[in-house]
DNA sequence: TCTCGTTTCTGGAATAATTCTAAACTATTG
DNA sequence: CAATAGTTTAGAATTATTCCAGAAACGAGA
């Protein structure tokens, strides 16, 4: 067993997470690894990791958080979820899940993807495939 | 058989769909709900919206296009879907469907409901509802 | 451990979509 | 036809995000 599901690892292992993920390992990029995959999955926005960096006392810009949330999406360690036009969420569990959208909030909480059964796809247009399925479930207070 | 669905009905039908969504039919609001409502069902983004009237001959103030989608959206008559951060797209089949995304242009594409089968949707947070469920089938060119 | 080319970081300017404002207009009603 | 409330609009403002170009940090070799 090489696997090691991100968020079972003790800590120290982003350093060897980062190199994985084919990025040097540098004072920031370790800061919010640490801040991100450290303990459970976590879904936050760019100004969210922001100001967490900073009351953690980590000094990192505001390009760099963008920069290092792309690089991490890019890279297949994260992803970015959009539910809200002019925000952006991004996601540290990559694994094939659905989300709830607490709308009063606006904050995401994770559907484990054997909850929802979305079948009968109609086959995707021919020449394209499907790149994902995204299932989010808006919920609010009631009336 | 009072019920007129939406896009079967024949042009002029348009001053009566405002009133009927509360809104007063001005002449901006008339050629918007022409554009948008007399035909096929469609998707747009303001400036799409925006463009087609200039092109129309019909001349409204981009305040007045977002105003306008908004007030529709929230007299229920057209829908907002959100599927990229940064660009809102108004769609004006508010019935029960879902969308294939096509990330090349940048287009939406309806799924009638009865193709997707979401199912043993967990129970909503308690004191919470579910305002909708919306499924996100992203699609481009094959590698 | 020092060196140097390359990558990364950063503050501030720039962008893009959308919203706000306050004044000018227009639909509606009596 | 008023009078009044609702609507439109140009342009400024806001928000999230990206771009930029110089400074700092990284790391492969010597
Ligand atoms: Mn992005
Ligand atoms: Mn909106
Ligand atoms: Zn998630
Ligand atoms: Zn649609």
């Amino acid at each position: 067993m090489t696997e090691n599901t991100s968020h079972t690892r003790p800590y120290s292992g982003v350093i060897a997470h980062l190199k994985q993920a084919g990025l040097r390992p540098t004072r920031q990029r370790i800061a919010l690894a640490k801040l991100l995959f450290e303990g459970e999955n976590r879904h936050v926005t760019a100004e969210d990791l922001h100001a967490e960096a900073r009351a953690a006392g980590v000094s990192v810009s505001l390009a760099t958080i963008y920069n290092s949330l792309h690089q991490f999406t890019d890279a297949g360690i994260m992803r970015e979820v959009v539910v809200e036009a002019g925000r952006s969420y991004f996601d540290t569990n990559t694994g094939d899940h659905h989300h709830f959208f607490h709308e009063d909030t606006g904050s995401l909480e994770d559907i484990p993807t054997e909850l929802i059964n979305v079948s009968a796809l109609p086959a995707a247009p021919q020449g394209k495939s499907v790149q994902r399925v995204d299932v989010i479930v808006r919920v609010s207070a009631d009336d």
